[in-house]
DNA sequence: ATGAAAGCGCTAACAC
DNA sequence: GTGTTAGCGCTTTCAT
């Protein structure tokens, strides 16, 4: 421990607040006064005014809190998770504000948000029922949450999830697929890895991918097809590991009786799907037709290049950087998603 | 501003200690005491204790700082240092850590450093000078820094540099290479764009550059060639459009008198000189050779396939933020490293 | 140009 | 079980 304030007064003789503006305001002393200050910190081994101190005095952090829904290193291997943190990124860096990512999710979330030295937090993702929110509220910290509106008058910002769902699945039921499977990420935080029942669906607390699951329903019953025909495959992940053995379970189950439409809620996952296909020799987008959701870097660079719909989760990530870190009230703001058609979707037998 | 302990206690009519013990330890208090305090918590709007106040009393805050030499956004933006943060967080989690992004360059970085409530710091690839390193040290907190030993007796985590871009050499000019040309990232912060003289690169701060540099110039020297023919191409920046504008100045260059191996300091620019070459019908690796250095997850993926040499940034960023977290002293710790030949290299002519 | 007073909000240690 | 004491290290305001 190099010291405080005041030691460093003692040995310069002088009071703490000489010593404390020989740091915050040097220019408001004395030369002599100041070196005379400067010399006696160095003796002591003095290392500055104490960031804590400060932060309790001055009432600011000049730090950006980000809460994720998630182990911590899972936000560095998904890509739209990185990009918006890149959007976030960047409006941090223009307010001279650090970034600090915080698990918002597991045994120790509680304290870590209760603790975290933050002026304002940005949620991604979060759940309907995330507890980290309400100790947050209670904080009387901004808010704001990405992905979906979790909270009632909080500010959002996100797009139409069940709106970008319809629009894939429709893609497909336009091309005439009507043999469907959904490949989703984790419903229930039970770890289940497995077909996922109406209970599951309705029963999740996780608006993203609840309202994408819906998205895809309204196409589906729009269609005129039964919604309980369409198997909806759930992992616990959203990897491309998960999305391999999805793929492999739905096309294990309907793979062999004739083309397939594969709907994945993430691009990530269908990622995994295209693989699934084709090291199983299904042909894609003939035997097997995949479209993803949220257009992902990797999503055009992929053989076959997949059919997703696309959101700019950089631009989101700074309009919540923007909002937390100004205060900004306001209601939910919906960006746009539009279908992006490239390789992976086909009509059915490639017809 | 919610209130205080202090606000809360009086509401309830109960000493500060026992609102304090409300929320730390409820267990130790009367049932009744603790519904009362609750219920005039919640009555008052109070939020529970205060972030800054609690790490001021205990001296700890729970955050692991990463000190960045770049802006906040770059961090995103390569590949390399996502892999490292995503290390970094594996070991934040497992001990309930945050992780805070710290932009360490820049006109307000002097404050950041110096007011980032954390408890201790890893510096990812700082410059031999950086002035956040001092600060650091000041301060008194542990720090560990990857890429380059900046400063002596800081705990450094790294790969042998030198040596890294020796073996990229060496395998150019096993291959029978003799025209060569290098790709670099900034030597001096001056936005310099263009070939790079002795002089910038030995006057260079940026430890891993350098060293890179006189790996490169190593293996050439000792092939028998001359370091002044070989042409060092700087750019500002680490990105597949630096590295395009890099390759195509290199190939207009010296492209049009004969094949041409490229040594590129880092797989991103490697990535975008194959997409200069590519874009120009210049064929890889017939008439381009070209080896960088990293192995991110991209250079494996690239078309062709990326020669390079291959450290592991994530378990790097494992083991920063082990030794940080645990202040563990102790040297410089080199990890291995190892060509990985693919397709992007091949004889000259690809004879 | 320097200093004194007055907290910022909290908790460890120890009484009661 | 609950309260008292004694700070943690700093900066704003106002005086001198």
């Amino acid at each position: 421990m190099p010291g405080t304030l005041d030691d460093v007064a003692r040995a310069a003789g002088v009071s703490r607040m000489t010593v404390s503006n020989a740091y915050n305001r040097p220019e408001k002393l004395a030369p002599a006064t100041l070196e005379r200050v400067l010399q006696a910190a160095r003796e002591l081994g003095y290392g500055g005014p104490s960031a804590v101190g400060r932060s309790l005095r001055r009432g600011r952090t000049g730090v950006l809190g980000l809460l994720l829904n998630d182990a911590l290193p899972y936000a560095f291997t998904d890509p739209g998770a990185v990009a918006f943190m890149r959007g976030l990124a960047v409006e941090a860096a223009a307010r001279d504000l650090s970034l600090q990512l915080i698990a918002a999710t597991g045994p120790a979330a509680a304290r870590a948000v209760a603790d975290a030295v933050v002026d304002a937090f940005v949620a991604l993702a979060p759940a309907d029922d995330d507890p980290a929110l309400a100790t947050v509220l209670a904080r009387r910290l901004p808010l704001v949450t990405a992905g979906a509106p979790a909270l009632p008058d909080v500010p959002c910002v996100t797009i139409d999830n069940v709106a970008a769902a319809r629009r894939a699945a429709e893609h497909l039921l336009a091309l005439g697929h009507t043999r469907l499977a959904v490949v989703t990420w984790r419903l229930l935080p039970d770890g289940h890895a497995g077909p996922a029942g109406l209970d599951r669906q309705h029963g999740s607390a996780f608006g993203v991918r609840r309202d994408r699951l819906a998205g895809y329903r309204q196409a589906v019953e729009r269609a005129g097809l039964a919604w309980e025909d369409v198997r909806v495959e759930e992992r616990p992940g959203n990897s491309r590991e998960d999305g391999y053995a999805a793929g492999d379970a739905v096309l294990d189950a309907l793979g062999a009786r004739g083309p397939l439409g594969v709907l994945a809620s993430t691009d990530v996952l269908a990622l995994g799907v295209l693989q699934a296909a084709r090291e199983r020799g299904a042909r894609v987008p003939e035997d097997v037709s995949v479209v993803g959701l949220d257009d992902v870097p990797e999503a055009a660079a992929s053989t076959p290049a997949l059919t997703t719909v696309h959101q700019d989760l950089f631009a989101q990530g700074r309009e919540c950087a923007r909002r937390a870190a100004g205060a900004l009230p306001g209601p939910v703001h919906r960006h746009p998603s539009r279908l992006v058609v490239r390789a992976s979707t086909a009509p059915p037998g490639g017809g």
